[in-house]
DNA sequence: TTGGACATACGAAGGTCTTAGTATCTACTC
DNA sequence: GAGTAGATACTAAGACCTTCGTATGTCCAA
């Protein structure tokens, strides 16, 4: 039955949902332990103390994050930049969902309604800076 | 035990991954029976006619296409448009990993490598133009 | 009308994900 | 040393996903 967990024959590569939520944590606060990272969590989200231990304990086989005891408690850290993984995600939607063309994304943001005038210059700043750069 | 696929309480907003592969040859033909989609699958891709079959009849209980019977073969058609979901897609992915702010998926896209001198013009071209028409 | 080719419907196996209960461990206190 | 509080480890239930086999249906030709 069990048979999987104890080596992960295929890499793992994607947070899940809930993964992503604990990570999201993880990341604003540096480091944390169960608790720290639950206090973190909307209080409607009402989550058992063992379900957060469990996730952040299969985040590790995953080695989405390390732990180090302190005292009696494991503090976990993640082990992923969120910048990293912002960037395979994006990759991978782009593959998946944009014929692997960024561009397409990009334009298909920057169409979309739902960003302000500000957003839209700081990115062309953004865009003209990165241009000047690939001259040299 | 199989008391859910008859109602579905919560909306089903996303494509699986299976889902998303499907749907994206449908996006491509327009339209097409088990088989069409099949065909255009990669041939190493190897899925059972049945598993096919499977798919589009649950994608279509999830309402992401509708069948009509032509002959003795469903034809199957999407209902959501391509650039709807991508845009629904972007829009998700900003809320859940770029802290609602779409600005900073495109900085990502643009300091990441992988886009092309041109590809970074064209992005350019495209906001002159949203913000010319902005001032509007 | 019977057989064959091809289509759809259904059920099930095996996997992952999410959640939480129970058991165990550890350290401190009285 | 026994008890208690708080932590971790293990197990498991239930949902969903992917895949496919088997059963069933339909149409046409000989």
């Amino acid at each position: 039955m069990a048979v999987c967990s104890m080596r992960q024959k295929k890499k793992v590569e994607f947070l899940t949902e809930v993964e992503l939520e604990f990570m999201t944590e993880l990341w604003a606060l540096g480091e944390g332990s169960v608790r720290d990272v639950l206090a973190q969590l909307a209080p409607e989200r009402n989550l058992a103390y063992t379900s957060a231990a469990t996730i952040l304990r299969i985040m590790e086989q995953k080695n989405f994050v390390t732990s180090e005891k302190r005292g009696k408690t494991f503090v976990y850290k993640p082990m992923l930049a969120k910048d990293a993984y912002q960037s395979k995600t994006l990759r991978d939607l782009s593959d998946k969902l944009f014929d692997g063309t960024p561009a397409t994304m990009v334009a298909r943001l920057v169409s979309d309604q739902g960003m302000s005038e500000e957003a839209l210059e700081e990115i062309r700043a953004l865009l003209d800076r990165r241009l000047k750069e690939n001259d040299n």
